[in-house]
DNA sequence: ACCTGAACACCGTTCAAGT
DNA sequence: ACCTGAACACCGTTCAAGT
């Protein structure tokens, strides 16, 4: 059909002023939270855009390159707390929390930050401050980069697991046969398990038929979280 | 060309044993270890296999599908070990390291583990075996399962993020701008980075160019898991 | 500099048809 | 039951051409 075809979308025609780059990304990120990574094509957002697929080219260069600047969007509006009269535990919790609700905004674009590398050095203020925090509360030298690297990889690698969904082609009525198989197990070979399955279903990783986008796991996270930050006091002295 | 039309690989002409739905979950895992996710393709795996693309349909129903498989035999290969005479923050060491290990084998299956909800129970001996350890450490109830959460969440969210590899797109040489990058921030407003910077950089998350699957963060992980271990032991009394 | 428009080489998937 | 073979509606991307 030639309707299709050729942008006809929002006040484009005419002169416009021209796209920049960061418009397409935020019109990008905007696209994946609504319709889904799946549906993030470089024709549909063109068209969302009011604009033809090639002349995207010419501001991200590929999709593989939009798609990794959209996924660095998710952790960017966050505004770190101060560090002045707050202990390093409370600070780094908040600062958790921020992460986590950051990622939540974005549940679609979270398995991509989560298993791509970063490309940019965005992060750096970042960084430099959960650094300083570490630092202050007393870790140095090859204790400072395992310890970053534990509480990084433990905040967003947690929430990355936490906010997975189920494949694209799952059909409705899925997670019906997924509880009943559960609670069919046998319970003599899985005691533990049954024992405690009321607790579990829908909970609990590998035993969950939701995702903690539609069903957050808060209080298992507020756990994680004291975890991690009482692990990291008895390594202190 | 019609020479590549058509399905004449391995001896698979004549009449041969047919198809069985492991089989092609097992091939799609070899072909996504050996040439990456995004080059396994229904066409591409069913030329491999010396069969007719549409022929994969009948046994996997489609490519979320199948993906979702090859992806839920990363775990698949792990026996753990006994419980007899060995405490629980040991045994837990040593299935989180034979989770990573699994893990590390099969990076390119990670991204998809890491961000899909799991849709069968073949996990389920998994879950009781770390429950039943678990829950003889000492924690019950809701204790049970926020720990359960934390120990699976920490283990597969932070080698999820270990194995971030970069966009598929990137062009060779991006490490040296990265670096470069790195290198030139000024000292003054990131005086921790700068100060940290030999052993941070190509070390540490967001300040790395290389992927775990290259250059593994094994010490790191270490380091994790005691901070992991240490923050249970103190939640336990 | 920025965008159009056509074209190319791929995809996943459906469906009727064979055996 | 299991597979072929053609066909459909999409993709991402290149490239020459316009302005």
């Amino acid at each position: 059909m030639s309707e299709s075809s050729g942008p006809r979308n929002r006040a484009r025609q005419g002169s416009r002023a021209p796209l920049s780059r960061e418009e397409v990304v935020d019109a990008a990120v905007r696209y994946a939270d609504e319709h889904g990574l799946e549906a993030l094509t470089m024709r549909a957002l063109a068209k969302e855009m009011g604009v033809y697929p090639t002349a995207l080219y010419w501001h991200v260069g590929s999709k593989p390159q939009l798609v990794a600047a959209a996924s660095a969007r998710v952790l960017d509006g966050i505004v770190l707390p101060s560090v002045h009269g707050v202990n390093w535990d409370v600070w780094l919790g908040e600062v958790a929390r921020l992460c986590r609700a950051a990622m939540h905004r974005h549940p679609n674009l979270v398995p991509i930050m989560g298993s791509q590398l970063a490309v940019s050095t965005t992060a750096v203020p970042f960084v430099e401050r959960i650094l300083g925090v570490l630092e202050g509360a007393g870790f140095t030298g090859n204790d400072l980069v395992d310890v970053y690297n534990t509480v990084i990889g433990f905040v967003l690698g947690w929430v990355t697991l936490e906010l997975s969904a189920p494949p694209s082609d799952a059909e409705a009525g899925w997670q019906k046969g997924f509880a009943a198989e559960l609670r069919g197990i046998d319970p003599n070979t899985f005691p533990v398990l049954t024992r405690n399955l009321p607790l579990l279903e829908n909970n609990a990783f590998l035993t969950r038929w939701e995702s903690g986008r539609d069903r957050p796991m808060d209080r298992s996270f507020d756990v994680a979280l004291d975890v991690l930050v009482r692990g990291l006091h008895s390594k202190i002295i």
